[in-house]
DNA sequence: GTCATTTTATGCTTTCAAACATAAAATTAA
DNA sequence: TTAATTTTATGTTTGAAAGCATAAAATGAC
């Protein structure tokens, strides 16, 4: 398949993921070496699936990846946004469980899986290595706590300039300082901020309208930061 | 003070709170030994707030805890409920940050304290008991996340159902095989469904017309588990 | 026991966001 | 290219839950 005869260059992958790993032992970097496969995935493509077994731990070393629930009634519910060098589906191996969302390709994206026992053997021998990795789940942890009182308390206003400004803070600025470095479909947007599309529509048109951002396709432009953080503020 | 005249067998406390760490080297056991406090907390007394800087690992050893987020509206928002023998507050430990909720005794409770660099001291040198750590944290947020879904997409009659039927997994029944085994104020169940007090009532009452449930004061009794788990599952 | 405060209960009104209905614009496929 | 599909846009209607008001009941303080 051409996807697959993308060419990768999986040294280069494998020391970014390293990168992730303060201190690594050279016989545990060696371990991850002999144990790490790469996959390219084109945009819109699955991942892996809510329910599926995780097989390792895997690392989104290039593109970017949303992962989302399937809600109660049908409606999608992003829980996370990932990005380069970073891990996807490790709650759900450190918890010893199926993926508890869907991970699917926002842009063409490379992603690689350190086999799983190979990982986990190496944590069982590096506590260090438990602990940052602790501390990151922990950290996470208070950001979905925190997420879960804001989606539920603000308005529509305040969720979705809070979802603006979690993307901005997340993917950057392009080089005009301005336009939000992801692209994503008003539904997605939407999905992020427990709305309807037609909700995240009418209401980025009224910021448009009041100048905090400018509208170009699937370009966001924040024109007034300190308003957009104030209306997330407010609720 | 007469709460801390109250008299607290600490011997039987740290047995408890040990209990909970399974494969404890006994030098470990020791240093935990040599490091543990304990308190005492009326009804309704604050054990920490949000905010507080943690100084060791909190251990709930007698009582039950409420953590509650304050919300954008001044609105609270519980974000867990807490049972003996069980930890509180070890996220922030974790992750190294302050609290990011408050935690409150919703009954007479005894509280017991690791030290935190004791603590933490064990865990760089038992990677075993840091991956059990991790798996439990890993655990939580994937709860967390759940419910971030759940209490943002289910209508009011499912997000109160959720939260009888969790509150009948975490505290259990009494013997009578179908009154709950805790007695929160109507605020405090409002509080864990995410609506208002008043819709609380209403919508409890609402079970009650239908024979799902029996109201006695805060005494909550499920005359029809399947149907509650119905209205729960349907949203 | 009495008084004050908090909690529970219920009715009525308002409001925010969902649902629905089109239609224009932009992609994608043929 | 044209046709088909998806995405975006906007107006209108509907409904669920919040807000407000009031009162009864329960709890706690003195």
């Amino acid at each position: 398949m051409s996807r697959n005869s993308y060419n990768i260059d999986i040294e280069s992958v494998f020391e970014g993921v390293c990168g992730l790993f303060p201190n690594l032992k050279p016989e545990e970097r060696e371990i991850m070496r002999n144990n790490i496969t790469c996959q390219y995935f084109r945009k819109g493509e699955i991942i892996y699936k809510e329910g599926d077994t995780p097989h390792g731990l895997v690392c989104l070393s290039k593109g970017k990846v949303k992962l989302y629930k399937e809600g109660v009634g049908g409606r999608d519910q992003i829980v996370r946004m990932a990005k380069p060098i970073g891990f996807i589906g490790y709650r759900a191996l450190f918890a010893e469980e199926n993926y508890s969302a869907t991970a699917e390709a926002l842009e063409d994206s490379v992603v690689c899986i350190i086999e799983k026992n190979a990982f986990m053997g190496i944590l069982r021998n590096n506590a260090e290595l438990t602990l940052n990795i602790l501390k990151s789940v922990a950290t996470e942890l208070g950001f979905s706590t925190n997420r879960t009182v804001t989606l539920t308390q603000k308005h529509i206003r305040g969720r979705l300039a809070e979802s603006l400004i979690f993307l901005r803070d997340t993917y950057g600025l392009e080089d005009d300082g301005k336009t939000i470095k992801v692209y994503l479909s008003r539904e997605d947007l939407a999905n992020l901020s427990n709305m309807t599309t037609s909700n995240a529509i009418r209401t980025l048109s009224g910021f448009a309208e009041e100048g905090v951002i400018e509208l170009d396709g699937r370009r966001i432009k924040i024109l007034d930061h300190h308003r957009l953080e104030r209306i997330s503020d407010l609720g």
